[in-house]
DNA sequence: ATCCTGCGCGCG
DNA sequence: AAAGCGCGCGCAGGAT
């Protein structure tokens, strides 16, 4: 059951000195299945990372609270209640743990809930154990008096398991051969310049975008500078986005458009950003679990969640070792499928091409258009090719399509709108009101008005995303925490003749890398690829059902497999 | 000197 | 084919 964690502070002494025998102990012994409460995650789990220790699950306050407090179906409870408190202003714990000072140092880490003197004025009184045992038990009630206990309890294990997972992927790493990094910046932008200059590659076509603009002093890095140049050539463009320049015919155009790429590559993952981000081959994304409103994880630090296609042939695994490239395929219109018990569109998808399935029941005439139809659906486009399939989309799959319709009317009528476990939707801010009641007054404008239209559209189109956007986080969640145990259960291998380079408590075992929305990235020894991608799959289809239960609606995953990510995830 | 905002683009 | 959702980041230029 619970064992609550006393977590005596922030500060550094609290990693010191974890009592990493009791820990492993209590994880070894059989039946007893611990879950470990505490205020937060980072706060505890990597020093015991660091100690080799993995534990199998915890309740993690901090995520735990924030879902409860903004829950519709807990809304009642006191938790939700109350007025916000230290729980809800948490600082922020570094991904890597707070780093210990020394070794020495009492035991400060208890398997019972040591009352601990915060300290005169201590500021982190709140976070000792019995304040852990006070939240615990106002969240246990507020789980249990919900409109529906059973999944919330399943988004709080997940979103816990969620925790762990970004934990372990963080001390971990993405194994990063800056070789090959280098090889490729070369490759597109020549050899390195100087600290403060630009790739020789780069002047040249800065020149010859000066030269077709008639400008010689234009800094192409300058928005109103391009944007000047380019009306007056004549040209009638409205910004500098690429989609935009492209439609242009001039001479200017294509060296600007090169310039741009490789600027974006030199600025953004370039060698400034392997100096910055990438230690003793490895690359360390800090994941902030549910740091997306929507549920998803987000990142800070090095762009984790956009590694350009341009550099993943950078991510290579360790000698012996291999990645297993796992993709959830059109996960969205199928967790909408599974949230709208539509029948037809989870019939649709029975093969492992949701899309191709819709052109085949003779929906939509081509894969293009079912998938930017359903986008449309799901993101609220009304325009352009999108909006042209959307009726034949509502005729085919009116479940779904009512479902999202729904949604974004909630929305617009400024409406919470929850997922499919229980997570909640903000509502819109102070001046999103303010602006409605300003158009509905007698001397409203018609720019008011059309502001105020223009801006509950919006809120509706967040809405209509959320629940599906949320869901499918949910699935994501679930997806990683069955991986993450099967992975465990899977064991170890040896890898004859290769001194481990990834750190305990993974040496020798398969180990989630990388996670990206509908995708993540096992590290492997490679012996045990084929069990890792059996193992992946199936833990995709669990995961469908522990969110669908009997409803049938699949969840394929297309696996590859390859000692690089780039090759693994397009080569298959 | 430092902070903030808008833009554009990378990812899903 | 080209606009609708969610992000993080670097840069330029304005505000402080």
């Amino acid at each position: 059951m619970h064992v609550v964690v006393a977590a005596p502070s922030s500060g550094p002494e609290a990693a010191a000195a974890v009592d990493v025998g009791g820990v492993a102990a209590a994880e070894a012994e059989r039946g007893a299945r611990p879950r470990w409460t505490w205020a937060d995650t980072n706060l505890w789990y990597p020093g015991l990372l660091r100690a080799g220790v993995r534990v199998d699950r915890c309740h993690d306050l901090r995520l735990a609270h924030r879902v409860l407090r903004s829950s519709a179906w807990s809304a009642a409870s006191g938790l939700a209640q109350q007025p916000a408190g230290a729980w809800d202003a948490l600082p922020p714990v570094p991904a890597g743990g707070v780093v210990p000072p020394d070794d020495e140092g009492g035991t400060l880490f208890d398997l019972e809930p040591a009352p601990r003197a915060a300290g005169p004025g201590g500021a982190d009184a709140h976070l000792d154990g019995p304040a852990c045992r006070t939240e615990l038990a106002a969240q246990l009630d507020a789980v249990a008096t919900s409109l529906a206990p059973g999944r919330l309890r399943l988004l709080l294990a997940a979103e816990s398991a969620g925790a762990l997972a970004a934990a372990e992927m963080h001390r971990a790493g993405i194994p990063w051969d800056s070789v090959r990094h280098d090889d490729v910046l070369r490759e597109h932008l020549g050899a390195r310049p100087a600290p403060g200059a630009r790739p020789a590659r780069m002047d040249e076509l800065a020149a010859q975008v000066r030269a077709a603009l008639d400008a010689p002093t234009l800094n192409p890095d300058s928005l109103p500078d391009v944007l000047r140049a380019l009306r007056r050539t004549g040209l009638a463009v409205t910004s500098t986005r690429s989609w935009e320049l492209r439609q242009v015919d001039h001479p200017a155009i294509e060296p600007l458009l090169a310039y741009k790429k490789l600027s974006r590559l030199f600025s953004a993952n370039g060698w400034a950003w392997l100096d910055a981000w990438v230690r003793d081959g490895r690359f360390r994304p800090e994941y902030v679990v549910g740091g997306v409103v929507t549920g998803r994880w987000g990142s800070s630090g090095g762009g984790a969640l956009q590694v350009p296609k341009q550099v993943r042939d950078a991510v290579r695994a360790d000698p012996g070792w291999v990645f297993v490239v796992a993709d959830a395929a059109q996960l969205e219109p199928r967790v909408l499928a599974g949230l709208a018990h539509d029948d037809r569109m989870a019939e649709a998808g029975r093969g492992t091409d949701l899309y191709q399935g819709m052109v085949d029941t003779g929906v939509v005439e081509s894969r293009a258009h079912a998938k930017v139809g359903m986008l449309g659906a799901m993101y609220g486009g009304t325009t352009g090719s999108s909006a042209a399939v959307l009726p034949r989309l509502a005729r085919a799959f009116p479940a779904s399509l009512a479902l999202v319709e729904d949604a974004a009317r909630a929305g617009e009528r400024g409406d919470v709108v929850t997922t499919l476990l229980g997570r909640t939707s903000p509502r819109p801010g102070a001046s999103w009101h303010e602006t409605q009641v300003l158009a509905q007054s007698d001397d409203a404008d018609a720019g008011a008005e059309s502001k105020a239209r223009a801006q509950t559209r919006a809120w509706g189109r967040f809405t209509r995303n959320f629940v599906v956007q949320g869901t499918a986080a949910e699935w994501a969640l679930c997806w990683i925490a069955e991986v993450r145990r099967r992975l465990w259960d899977l064991g170890d291998a040896d890898v004859p003749g290769e001194e481990a380079r990834v750190p305990a408590p993974f040496t020798g075992r398969p180990h989630l890398v990388y996670f990206l929305h509908d995708e993540l990235v096992v590290h492997t020894p490679a012996p045990l690829a084929e069990a890792v991608a059996a193992q992946v799959t199936e833990a995709a289809a669990a995961s469908g059902r522990l969110l669908f239960g009997d409803f049938p609606v699949d969840f394929p995953v297309s696996v590859g497999i390859s000692r690089s990510y780039g090759e693994a995830k397009d080569g298959g």
